[in-house]
RNA sequence: GGACCCAUAGCUCAAUUGGAUAGAGCGCCGGUCUACGGAACCGGAGGUUAGAGGUUCGAGUCCUCUUGGGUCCGCCA
């Protein structure tokens, strides 16, 4: 159940009732600072203390007393300033949780009550290019997220709005001509078409005529010259190839991949739109919006000089245009409520004017720019997408090194004689270990700060890091494999107590877990359900020290075999939610 | 020239969007174990939230200014 609602429900309920009010007030329910305040508080007595004329703690007490003899309840009382103190009863949380064990489908989180159909655009990669760490942190966020909703109850699309049309595709046509190898296209294709496009790009630098018969070949694919589009159709597929590769490696899928080239058709129709509402007009041959020529248009974009360009003054268009009728096509031809877009912080401006734009163009559609930071490296500076010797480091390798790096930890471990890794079980946990490291240090913080990079930080293993929350997941299922019982009949037939301070605590934080993740829904920020996976861990390993589940008896027995089971549902569910997996035995 | 973002413990980061005495991890110091898995548990030291004003019952959070860092901005994406 979603705690905090239902007691803002109860707690503005009661301010209405002893206050005697016309109508509810918001009773502003956080959770405490400090366990000896209780569990929540309800600030809203404060907030109604100007609005009313009375002193806040003189409204706090009715409505502490209003609160009292609902079975959530254990205790309210007036503290501070104002605070109307609530614990929570032991019994009444031991109920929930029992209920919430039992909903083996959700874990107790309640879908949300209006569906939206959100599109979720991210990872966009370049055809032709291999994957580098640059698009780390857009890929798993965007998954991430797009799980997230899903659970909830959206109808998410998850889009791979991939760079497959622009500039570069005339330099690779004219470059493959003069330097392609067809037998090093067809064993390892990304390479040669980065080793031609590299070289085709520094031709065109320095040779104007080099230049102009790329941008003529980019023009004939454009305008459907079979030839171009054969190759670049070829490009396309062994790219595809490369990716799905890569995604498979990190778990993450797509619903539609509508790249760049997919809207070609609908671009002149764009500007020929913008230039007859009169949003956007001709300047120096190419086709701008001017903000600062606009009313209507957010104030920080009109003190804008320079314009937002949809078509340049040789005719051809621009992302910009590309990324309008994209916008158009989410929001007549699929439906949709709302667009995410994960993209660095950086295109910050891109999108605040494509947002802008599509206002005036009268498109309704929620659309967000679900910002992240730079990837910097220990230097504190962007981690540099080559390494020493000029060779780039593509997420593949990248991937490569976190296993082999959680391998040899893990060797480490099990000749130490701490780790259980069943030899035919050794390639499946490093890949769960070493990818799960480097999603987590990731998405467990806020992702609109900049993220440094730290392999040691990473596979340190130590506190709070990846493999922390899987060994307790481990350490759950390990319970149940030697008590010789499966989880889900444990949760079955639990019914929950919460006798010890630990299982109280622990329960507590189990109490939290549907908030958590539509918190998480609500603002796009995994990260959250990455700290609730931590301190539920936490928690968990201060019960599991201090009390033994399967020497115990009768009741106790069963409740802790719950406590631990609905604990291993917790960090499984909360780590899927976030694209990183588990194991029984690491 | 304009716009945006950031500054929190030695280091890496939180702080439920304005709530009480700002919390974790790493590192440091001290403790726990004949154990359901020590990649663990418990405790301690460590802070003028860059600085100065302001708004109000209440500010790390909002406003203004200052300092220091970063990013973006006419024909790339």
């Amino acid at each position: 159940m979603l705690l905090e609602r239902y007691l803002e429900t109860i707690g503005s309920e009661a301010i209405q009732r002893a206050l005697n009010l016309d109508g509810p007030r918001p009773a502003l329910v956080r959770p405490t600072t400090d366990p000896k305040f209780g569990d929540f508080q309800i600030n809203g007595a404060m907030k109604l203390a100007k609005e009313l004329g009375r002193p806040p703690r003189e409204l706090a007490q009715p409505i502490a007393e209003a609160l009292r003899g609902i079975d959530a309840i254990e205790k309210a009382e007036v503290a501070g300033p104002g605070f109307v103190n609530i614990h929570l009863s032991n019994a009444w949380i031991a109920k929930t949780l029992t209920e919430a064990l039992h909903d083996l489908d959700r874990d107790g989180v309640p879908p949300v009550e209006d569906p939206e159909k959100v599109i979720v655009d991210f990872s966009s990669p370049n055809i032709a290019k291999q994957m580098h760490v640059g698009h780390l942190r857009s890929t798993i966020i965007g998954d991430a997220i797009s799980r997230i909703l899903s659970f909830v109850g959206h109808d998410v699309v998850r889009d791979n709005h991939l760079g497959d049309w622009g500039t570069q595709f005339g330099l690779l046509i004219v470059g493959m001509r003069e330097w392609g190898e067809e037998a090093a296209l067809q064993s390892d294709p990304i390479t040669e078409l980065e080793r031609v496009y590299k070289l085709a790009s520094e031709r065109a630098g320095r040779d104007e005529a080099f230049a102009d018969q790329a941008r003529a070949e980019l023009a004939k694919l454009q305008s459907g010259d079979a030839d171009n589009r054969k190759l670049w159709e070829h490009f396309v597929e062994v790219s595809r190839t490369a990716l799905d590769a890569v995604y498979a490696e990190l778990d993450v899928s797509f619903d539609v991949w509508l790249g760049e080239s997919a809207y070609h058709e609908a671009l002149p129709g764009v500007v020929d739109a913008l230039l007859g509402k009169g949003i956007a007009r001709e300047d120096d041959g190419a086709v701008c919006i001017f903000w600062d020529e606009l009313d209507s248009a957010p104030k920080n974009l009109r003190k804008q000089k320079t314009p937002f360009i949809v078509r340049k003054k040789d005719g051809a268009f621009l992302y910009s245009t590309t990324d309008i009728a994209t916008v158009l096509h989410r929001a007549n031809a699929l439906h949709a409520d709302r667009a995410l877009y994960v993209v660095d912080n950086r295109q910050g401006l891109h999108f605040q004017q494509l947002f802008a734009a599509m206002r005036l163009l009268g498109v309704d559609m929620a659309l967000e720019h679900i910002g992240f930071g730079t990837v910097l490296g220990r230097d504190g500076k962007p981690l540099r997408t080559r390494d020493a010797s000029g060779h780039v480091i593509t997420l593949a390798s990248l991937l490569e090194e976190s296993k082999q790096r959680a391998r040899a930890r893990i060797d480490e471990g099990i000749a130490e004689g701490r780790l259980r890794v069943r030899p035919e079980e050794m390639d499946e946990v490093s890949r769960v270990v070493g990818i799960g490291a480097v999603k987590y240090a990731d998405l467990r913080q806020n992702r609109l700060s900049d993220y440094q990079f730290d392999w040691d930080k990473m596979i340190s293993f130590q506190g709070n890091a990846g493999p922390y929350l899987q060994y307790a997941y481990a350490r759950c299922a390990s319970i149940f494999a030697k008590g010789g019982l499966t989880m889900d009949d444990s949760a079955a037939e639990a019914s929950i107590l919460l006798e010890t301070p630990t299982e109280q605590t622990l329960g507590r934080h189990l109490m939290r877990f549907a908030d958590v993740v539509h918190q998480a829904a609500i603002t796009s920020q995994p990260h959250l359900i990455c700290e609730h996976v931590y301190e539920l861990s936490r928690a968990f390993n201060g019960f599991y020290a201090e009390c033994p589940v399967l020497d115990a008896d009768g009741a106790t027995r069963e409740s802790r075999l719950g406590l631990t089971a609905m604990t291993a549902r917790q960090i499984r569910r909360g780590l899927d939610l976030v694209g990183i997996g588990v194991v029984d035995r690491m």
